[in-house]
DNA sequence: AAGTGGTCTAGACCACGCC
DNA sequence: GCGTGGTCTAGACCACTTA
């Protein structure tokens, strides 16, 4: 095995063991270069791996330290249903953290569609869309992006165009247009940031993101709305309760 | 900006937009250390930037090319609900891949719990466990991992322990034993791989995996399971379909 | 000023794939 | 054999942080 994958080997093990702990500093290139008996460049390929593991944030001027975790409850189903039951409650009291103030950047744009958006719409390539463009804090971190596209010709004349909270609620705003919302889709995709997604959010290297589309249908199977989520990976948690239905045990068996 | 960084944003739009298309062969580093008047090391470097944001794949001998993506779909409610609509037709189709041969193997092990799997199952960590460790295939090539562990008073004398299918499916054998799961909650971590999964799965550098921790509960708030699910960004796409409760409309609204 | 990581060089040798 | 990427060196200079 290469030099520089087994001094990444090492650090990793006294990571995962504990011995260097969330915060705690790494040690430096000169001192792993003379520690291993190699060049510079070489303990730092090593620490390069750590880095895109995102185990290790390495910071000009200072050293490099181990990188923690703080997940945030990400909970897709909360616009619509309550919680149903104490487990949730355990769940959410665990994860989510206290006295932080939430605050966000709201942009109304009307922009073409691109394929993604379209096909979840049902239009066009290119077809005028409403698009609300947010960023979500806390305590004035970034903490995930949520772009809101409508049909332009369902959104333009609404208070959707309002680049401030709609006290009401959009899907009230759609509901009163015909479009009331009874049913969702959500694709989940697992990828490593665009450039502007790094930007937006200030990730650091290693830091995947979820992206998360939620198409909204009406009762005809007409989409509504189309909602992309970016989530990044080191602060959040996405969390999902459901009920097993009625008749399942009769009618379906896991796939073991 | 750092002239690597400026070879790497070059190669990057010449992806976005097509020019070099998925399985396109990108530059060698010898043609752009020539073309930018740069050493070889600074065009390696531009390359590793796009292997680790997953938009290329190097490989010894050969060049590097630029990756694709092929999603399947994962649908965690698939188990217990059958499809809701029209449109989830309409996804699954237009994302399945069709005419592959899917194979998994099992492994059925007693463990001592870790802490993630004993918060889950309401145990002690290091308590014994049953885990049953799958990795599933599509065409031969491992496409994700399925741990499900129970706690192993619950499991020890069933079905469970044997290492293959269990026809009747593992959770009529809990019903069986007192723990018949009507509700779930399932957790998304979206992180880059430890090396174990990079090992078990052939995973490419600049991959993430969501690791999706699902726990089943019987009627009275009782863990009957958890399934650790580690799913490779290059894929899976995750998918949920969900209909809004009755009074969605009366009693909330969007955070808008 | 000293110490840290970030960038870049010129060159060497090795491992792998292909012809 | 030849061209590819992978590893490693020794040294240089720059940018940033801290004292």
């Amino acid at each position: 095995m290469a030099t520089y994958r087994k001094i990444a080997a090492d650090l990793r093990a006294r990571i995962e063991s504990g011995e260097l702990a969330p915060g705690a500093q790494v040690p430096t290139q000169q001192q792993l270069s003379e520690t291993y008996g190699v060049a510079r460049m070489t303990a730092r390929q090593a620490l390069a791996e750590l880095v895109n593991e995102g185990l290790v944030r390495s910071q000009q001027g200072k050293g490099a330290v181990v990188r923690g975790r703080r997940h945030m409850v990400y909970r897709p189903q909360a616009e619509f249903q309550p919680r149903l039951s104490r487990e949730m409650d355990r769940f959410m009291t665990a994860l989510i953290q206290e006295g932080r103030e939430p605050s966000q950047s709201i942009d109304v744009a009307i922009e073409t569609a691109n394929v993604l958006v379209a096909a979840r719409l049902g239009i066009e390539p290119g077809s005028r869309v409403v698009v609300r463009k947010r960023v979500r804090f806390i305590d004035g971190e970034p903490f995930n992006i949520n772009d809101t596209y409508y049909s332009y010709d369902l959104a333009h004349d609404t208070e959707i165009m309002d680049p401030s909270d709609i006290p009401r609620g959009s899907n009230n705003v759609l509901a009163d247009k015909g479009y009331r919302e009874v049913r969702a889709i959500d694709e989940f995709y697992i990828r490593m940031p665009e450039q502007e997604e790094i930007r937006r959010l200030g990730l650091a290297p290693g830091t995947p993101v979820a992206c998360h589309y939620v198409t909204g249908y009406t009762a005809d199977d007409k989409p509504a709305r189309c909602d992309v989520f970016v989530l990044p990976g080191d602060r959040h948690v996405i969390l999902y309760e459901r009920t097993h239905p009625e008749d399942a045990d009769a009618m379906s068996q896991v796939d073991d």
